[in-house]
RNA sequence: GGAGGGGUGCCCGAGUGGCCAAAGGGAGCAGACUGUAAAUCUGCCGGUUCACGCCUACAUAGGUUCAAAUCCUAUCCCCUCCA
């Protein structure tokens, strides 16, 4: 059932967003589909060129979301063949192209993943190499006429790459057109992406003209910005969070952003409304709300948002028991000694620390005990010699840092 | 086909015969501080050793040298320009 109410559907397909490509004609088209009760056809493309999605490929996933609550239909393209090529967007350098084994294992994650944020009921999964392998030469250059290589130029990204003397493939030319026709194959009404995406989305418009279509609305949303606080959220920069972490690890991550980012987290992962956002801020401004405060909240609404309720109070109080409380959380990991290896009865601590993994090498267990980064059952350790006695250290909780917690079990 | 540039530690990147386990930055780890795993400050950041040291490391394989990331040779890979 679509929502009846055009402003309200407008207000929530707005908020967020970047860019509406053309507001007016989205006017329109809202109005028509409420009018004859015809849900409108979403396009969103995910190339599956990395095995896990995170939190930035779900700002647009959730604005899809949006769609699907408000009674729309949705399709979600798994670019497969265009995976292949490699999206050259914003890329300043050939992307190394990836074997179809690669993309269909990824693809497999991708849409499982993709389905935290998705109504899977309500989704349209389909690849599109479903139409783009079956086309003939002829007809790919029927496409290509229609573009100039002026047009193409127009984009920062090759325009940069042009004049740098840098190396442009042709096949890479071919992608916006590839993804142009994905749009044509699923006369796509509307198309979202990220910014970076406008150009892409643009040239769908464009051959939906050409093939006699009407042209879709691009939708454009925001590139989220990683955990670093500066650069976009990335794999490659180590800057993400993973939507399949664990809740433990979203929650920890989210409040080790840096406090100037909160906002555009709240306003592109969580479904606040505006007003709400926008008092928070003030509220902060005016030092009412602490912002320690506002970032628990927000971590607590993302990771329910990735898994339920139960997990994010559990990473919750996690959290608060490790750093708030500076105690030891309820979950901890066990290792089991074997006593029979042991016929002295004593560990060393240095060895040891290794063998559990806590430590990477003996020299960085050192280093950790001399920055006095080491607690036994609370007590800090600070002797590099120091044994463990096998008759009193079972069940005793070695802790290094604040945040690795191991308890020791003798058998 | 020809000419040229380059491959350095987890990543980026400096280093052109000894003072180099290799500047600087980032990431990471630890400590202090904090109503945050924010910010800030401090320390650490190849392995092994109590330590002197030793071992492994600057694409790969050889060579020159008392001494090589740095010079030479071959090989592999990447990039640019001309055609």
């Amino acid at each position: 059932m679509i929502e009846r109410d055009l402003d309200k559907q407008l207000e929530s397909i707005l908020k967020g967003a970047e860019d509406v490509l053309i507001l007016d004609e989205l006017k329109t088209l809202l109005g028509e589909s409420i009018k004859h009760d015809k849900p409108l056809n979403i396009k969103m493309g995910l190339d599956p060129t990395a095995p896990d999605i995170h939190l930035g490929h779900t700002v647009v996933l959730s604005k899809l979301r949006q769609f699907q609550d408000l009674g729309h239909k949705t399709t979600l393209i798994i670019g497969d063949y265009t995976a292949r090529i490699g999206d050259p967007t914003g890329r300043s350098v050939l992307r190394p192209s990836l074997s179809p084994d690669k993309i269909e294992e990824n693809a497999k994650t991708y849409t499982k993943q993709a389905f935290k944020i998705l109504d899977e009921s309500k989704t349209t999964v389909v690849k599109n190499s479903v139409w783009l392998e079956p086309l003939k030469f002829s007809e790919v250059l029927n496409i290509t006429s229609r573009f100039t290589i002026a047009r193409m130029l127009e984009r920062d990204d090759f325009k940069k790459r042009f004049s740098g003397n840098l190396p442009i493939t042709i096949m890479e030319f071919l992608y916006p057109l590839m993804q142009a026709y994905d749009s044509v194959a699923i006369r796509a009404d509307i198309e979202l992406g990220g910014t970076d995406q406008k150009f892409n989305l643009l040239m769908g418009r464009e051959l939906q003209k050409e093939f006699g279509q009407k042209p879709q609305i691009a939708i454009t949303m925001p590139i989220l910005v990683g955990t670093d606080g500066s650069q976009k959220m990335s794999k490659s920069l180590g800057n993400y969070i993973g939507v399949s972490e664990s809740p433990n690890e979203i929650y920890g991550k989210i409040m080790s952003i840096p406090d100037e980012i909160m906002i555009d987290y709240y306003n592109l992962l969580t479904d606040l409304s505006k007003n709400e956002i926008s008092e928070m801020q003030n509220s902060m401004k005016d030092g009412s709300l602490n912002p320690a405060i506002a970032k628990r909240k927000l971590a607590y609404i993302i990771v329910k948002k990735l898994y339920d309720r139960n997990s994010a109070e559990e990473a919750e109080n996690n959290f608060n028991k490790i750093f708030r409380e500076k105690s030891v959380p309820d979950e901890i990991s066990e290792y089991i000694i074997n006593k029979n290896n042991y016929p002295y009865g004593k560990i060393k601590i240095v060895p040891f620390l290794s063998e559990t993994k806590l430590c990477s090498s003996n020299s960085e267990a050192k280093r950790l005990i001399e920055q006095g980064g080491l607690k036994i059952d609370g007590n800090r350790i600070s002797d590099t010699n120091f044994e463990l006695a096998l008759s009193d250290i079972n069940s005793k909780i070695i802790q290094k840092g604040r945040r690795y917690f191991l308890r020791v079990i003798v058998k």
